[in-house]
DNA sequence: CCCGGTCATGCAAGCGCTTGCAGCCCTACC
DNA sequence: GGTAGGGCTGCAAGCGCTTGCATGACCGGG
């Protein structure tokens, strides 16, 4: 492995004066900087994290804590914090914390404090408290990307508001009896999440003097098959809701197959909106709330990188901006059932 | 942030004797070793990476080189990789390779040999062969995971067989008129595997003396949405196949899909097998041939870390098993068709 | 009682880089 | 022509840890 040394030998300088020409700092002549550009090229030459971390302080990496990595939301905004980072030539450290018990605590204590990263950006997880306190006093700039945890801080899009435009798009189009595929409280995410996105359909719902009937909620895991086995049960019913509000689109995707089999027509006999505008939603025509993950995650890391060069934090919640997408999953409810 | 020499002051030895309480070397007394441990717990001190990077030229990270994430089976292996390397202490750098020029060419130059891994994962992209010679001259080891690249070890299941596996299960049930959904070749993704995929096929339709009908032959995207757009086109053609191999399982539900909006019923119409035993699979009832994504990945950061180890590397090819599973998707062809 | 051997510990020299400070050479101005 | 000032460059002291070697304490056997 060549060194600084062996650079600076090659080209004659000291090697403060290859430090400086290869970051591009100033007091550099344009001569010599060429020179020592040149020859660190010729010779292969890297620098070596470790011993430049050691250095300065800094170990240009981020930490990104995530619950798992097969779920869209999560990978995609990983997508678009790793863009961002690899952008400015910041390295990406995953730690998968879908995990329990030991291994999760390792996770925390010998790893993300382990000094090897600059700061630290979270999707949405369930932290215990004292996860939460490490995290907060970790010393260095941390945030939290979808799903609002108490004492850190936030960027996702506004829950409760969104859940209420889904919920309102339906009562918009004349639905009076409207179900909620909600989400399970699953191991490692986020409670509040599901949480919120019920609430904001509840809200909605009474804001519209309209009732809420317990077995038209339908808790289940966020995915395509917990949405379908949801509206399984829910649609089986003597009575069934002409439209459904599913807390995410891969519920909602799960709900229009579960419709299929079951012979109910979307839209025609029963309206379906989600959340999210999954990669899926467009091929199953599926209506929905807008939200853009790799922009979050992007986001993310601009503030953390802000932070990192010195800019004041912004301690402000950050709401991204969502948007309704109609396709083909919503219409009026049928005439017969629209005045249940 | 508390030093090893924190440390070492707090508990009156040296940071020498520290260093070795800590790391669980040996020639260090109980009772050291003890009231070491405890005073570096109450100081709550962690290593620094960069330093003990530095002093033993070893980083504990591996890099992980994926070109992109949001495909489950890259996700999965990922999982998998980085399951085994937090259960030892490594951390996983993630190289998202799914970009384009002068991204890609950056994380190669600057990151991956930045000197901050100890060893290199790749899953199956497409490398230039500049790429791949940076890769194999890294100097530490490496492997890919997932589809063969020439002159990189690798280690995935054997594309050849399982095509052909795939297509003698529908061959076997009866069918002749068998179509393939190829893959794409895909920006950034390994070429070969889809190529194989569809080599296997042909192999195996030729050992049975069937013919390969140029049209029944459709590529598209390895999604779900490719897999639907391409068996729409196959399908809707006048005479169509009584079954469909298609590369991944996406694609076949895909299929599945798409033959539910023409009417096709399946299995009675129309079998459909796919590649993967992807989480979803089993909601649609889908034969496949099933691969174990996350087993791998923990499999190449096993060998990775036992060769980082001192052991020696494995130079041979690792092919890793798989299964057929028989869903609902695959039955014998209608008897009208079945001697086409 | 002496001595070689073991074990626990400390010393100090790096690992490869960054950076404050000092030194040198020029230029420009008085 | 002298000098202040600015631009380049080099020196060397770390950054926090690891580790070969030296040291000293203690043990048992001759």
């Amino acid at each position: 492995m060549t060194s600084i040394d062996d650079v600076a030998r090659a080209s004659g300088v000291s090697t403060a004066t290859v430090s400086r020409a290869l970051r591009g700092l100033p007091n550099v002549s344009a001569a010599t900087r060429e020179a020592v550009l040149a020859t660190a090229d010729a010779l292969g030459y890297v620098v070596s994290s470790s011993a430049s971390g050691l250095a300065t302080g800094r170990t240009l990496a981020m930490g990104v804590v995530v619950p798992n990595v097969s779920r869209w939301f999560y990978a995609t905004v990983l997508e678009g914090i790793d863009a961002e980072l690899r952008r400015v030539g910041y390295d990406t450290i995953l730690f998968n914390l879908g995990l329990k018990g030991e291994d999760r605590e390792r996770v925390f204590h010998r790893s993300i404090l382990r000094k090897r990263t600059d700061a630290v950006i979270a999707l949405c997880l369930d932290f215990t408290p004292s996860e939460r306190e490490q995290l907060a006093s970790l010393g260095h700039p941390t945030i939290v990307v979808g799903g609002p945890v108490n004492g850190l801080r936030h960027l996702g899009i506004d829950e409760l508001a969104v859940a209420r435009a889904a919920t309102d798009h339906l009562i918009g189009l004349g639905h009076r009896a409207i179900g909620h595929l909600a989400g399970h409280p699953e191991h490692g995410l986020n409670k509040r999440v599901p949480r919120r996105r019920r609430r904001g359909y509840e809200l909605a719902m009474a804001a519209a003097g309209l009732p809420v009937r317990p077995e038209w909620i339908e808790p289940s895991d966020f995915d395509i098959a917990g949405g379908r086995e949801a509206a399984l049960r829910m649609l089986g019913r003597s009575s069934r809701p002409t439209a459904l509000f599913a807390a995410s689109d891969e519920m909602a995707i799960g709900a229009i197959l579960a419709a299929r089999e079951l012979g109910i027509e979307v839209p025609g006999e029963l309206s379906v909106v989600g959340i999210d505008n999954h990669a899926l939603a467009e091929t199953f025509g599926l209506t929905t709330i807008a939200q853009d993950p790799f922009g979050q995650g992007r986001l993310a890391a601009e503030l953390m990188l802000a932070e990192l060069a010195g800019e004041p934090p912004r301690t402000d919640l950050i709401d991204v901006p969502t948007a309704l997408i109609e396709r083909a999953s919503t219409a009026p409810p049928p005439a017969a059932t629209s005045r249940l």
